[in-house]
DNA sequence: TATATAATTTAGCTATGCCTAAATTAATTT
DNA sequence: AAATTAATTTAGGCATAGCTAAATTATATA
């Protein structure tokens, strides 16, 4: 059985592999609030338990056996988001920290069961997809909302997790997976967004929808 | 916060601490499985946070904000052993060990959430009484198996909870927490019981017999 | 190309929590 | 009471995982 540290380290070097391409020690040590040279020490120990490739001053990748050990720890987040939402109700903006730290202990058979009670899902609360069994992850082809323009309507696919006060700025707006938006205006000199949720208007900070990723965008005139 | 390691001592001296009275430093290492020398370190950091109170060669006792704290985990471990149970179907030989882990990890939103869930239960799936909010608990005034004579008759209160084998054995005779019984013989020198579940006869040995409470004990000369 | 800056690694320290072995204290036996 | 045995504590070590400070390597700039 690895460390909590360890399953942490694979688990962001996943999630950094996977929007940036290559994986820095100082990336990886902002990224886990750690110093570099901490970073350097784990890497070291992961290298020689074959779960990461690492040249000097290269940067590290995950093996095949590393990341299947990150894709589990990812598949127990968010099942366990989705579980706690569902189940026992808690709110969107608080599953995150909770299944941050009961991802690294329940078992394959806890596992097991709350898939089986969630109907085997494919989405977290958040829109993020959950790995199956096997590690396979079905990848979203949604785009940032920041790519946006003038007069077009999409679907909100996925949000990102971790700041809680986002996600209820987002609740807010009733801006869940799942809900339809129309941009009614992009403000120019990277301005904020104006859009249309179900006949509300609100409008999103460039910083925030930076953090929002839609699909079904297409382009409607008007309504 | 504190950390795992010293909050299952808080647990286990606290367990100790009900049935024995007097909690030796050999008693606690052993019952946590470590040397005695790794107790009596704990122990001085345990004094010296004022969990506990402690003089040389003489045993531990928990201080008020110890038990507190004592007490705090057991109503985890017992809250999520009755949920794991109830909510996700999990068997009641497979619960303790989960609870185990998770016992340390969930927050105080996800105790009540399950306690609600649970229409704030005041007994785990193994019968024993799961302390409330404030640290109450109902204290049981059930007897071991082995006081009990020919001819009477009783209903399950309690059994241990830690051997999962042991709880296998129990399961496949109904006996759980609420199942009555009659005894039909008990067996000269130190023999076993036999007894009769709703008209199945059972034989169960003074190993099994230990780790089984009773209540509503009442003579019944025949049936 | 030489130098300055930034990133990374090494070296050595800290705390937790376990261990073994030796020393100490308490309890029992003769 | 002295000696043996048992329980407990102290001393010193190990692994994990973080840290700081110094050394090294890579990259950017003059």
């Amino acid at each position: 059985m690895l460390t909590q540290a360890a399953e942490d380290y694979l688990k962001s070097i996943y999630k950094l592999q996977e929007k940036g391409g290559k994986v820095s020690t100082g990336n990886l040590a902002e990224y886990l609030d750690v110093k570099p040279a901490s970073a350097t020490g784990m890497i070291k120990k992961l290298k020689s338990m074959n779960l990461v490739s690492h040249k000097k001053y290269q940067g590290v990748t995950l093996t095949d056996s590393g990341e299947a050990i990150a894709l589990e720890i990812i598949r127990h987040h968010r099942l366990l988001e989705l579980y706690l939402f569902k189940a026992l109700g808690m709110p969107w903006d608080g599953v995150h920290e909770e299944a941050e730290k009961l991802e690294h202990v329940i078992s394959e058979d806890m596992e097991e069961r709350m898939d089986a009670f969630l109907g085997y899902p494919t989405e977290d609360p958040h829109g993020s997809p959950i790995p199956d069994k096997n590690g396979v992850v079905l990848k979203a082809h949604s785009v940032p909302m920041t790519d946006l323009h003038n007069g077009q309507s999409c679907v909100v696919a996925e949000v990102s997790d971790s700041d809680s006060a986002l996600l209820r700025h987002l609740g807010s707006f009733n801006l869940y997976p799942g809900t339809a938006f129309r941009v009614i205006e992009v403000a120019p000199f990277e301005g904020p967004f104006t859009i249309d949720i179900a006949g509300q208007q609100a409008v999103i900070g460039r910083e925030v929808a930076k953090h929002i990723f839609v699909n079904n965008v297409v382009e409607t005139d008007n309504v």
